[in-house]
DNA sequence: TATTTGTTATACAACAAATATAACAGGTAA
DNA sequence: TTACCTGTTATATTTGTTGTATAACAAATA
């Protein structure tokens, strides 16, 4: 398991963790049914505490894109997931707050379409 | 000046503060040139302190969005703003972490532009 | 001079983040 | 059974963030 912190970064490292797990699973570096180390494997591994990576785990596992499995740890769901819609209503708050400020930064909407189909070819294919 | 918040919400107020500023720009209710409530004025109107908007501002100044004037108070930037490139990586990797979360809820490419030029829609023919 | 700006400083309370230990409960395998 | 591996729970501590409360300061305005 590839990670890298930066613990000076104003961004909780629960968080960090969070983020590059996600981007794994959507590049396919992890697909539906791979277990991810257990708690303390990957703490130690990284040099952070178990406790951050449990928790890290559970919001993942909230947010349905992990599965905890007592006999065989974390599992990646069965892709795609489907998100509860409070959780769906909060991605789209947080697409409309880009979509503003890139706006804001000048950014045509092709511009910005561009960008995205770039991340999107990173993804195809997968699931 | 009309900002609504929730006392509740497990997000920040100043950033809850700085989402509002940002989308009301974006979608005209402030343009370039205007002046904001003072500090301890729209601090009063929405029942918080002082420094909590005065925190805000300074958010939103370093990030290009405001003009401080010791004078005027706060203003509305000259618009397109000219970010940092510290700051439009950051907004990169936010879009990329975006598309990677609709990729994993099983939108498919088309769904996630339609959703955007939806947003878009709302920004034309400003700035 | 009095008022209005943002700014700075200090203190305090409440909460979140992260760590440190320890122990517990369920499942697996020697 | 015993030992070991999971995640889980509980408690305590440290550190940083958030938000409030007061007070004072500097620059510009009227």
């Amino acid at each position: 398991m590839l990670i890298e912190l930066d613990f000076n970064s104003q961004k909780p490292i629960y968080e960090q963790l969070y983020e590059q797990i996600i981007l794994s699973i959507a590049k396919g570096t992890l697909t539906s049914g791979d277990s991810l180390p257990a708690v303390r494997t990957l703490a130690e591994e990284i040099g952070i505490n178990l406790h951050t990576v449990n928790k890290t785990y559970n919001i993942l596992k909230d947010e349905g894109y992990l599965l905890i499995d007592r006999r065989k740890g974390a599992l990646v769901s069965k892709l795609p997931i489907t998100p509860k819609t409070e959780y769906h209503d909060h991605f789209l708050d947080e697409l409309q707050l880009l979509t503003a400020k890139s706006h804001l930064m000048g950014m045509k909407e092709d511009d910005f379409i561009a960008a995205c189909k770039n991340y999107f070819n990173h993804y195809k294919g997968e699931l």
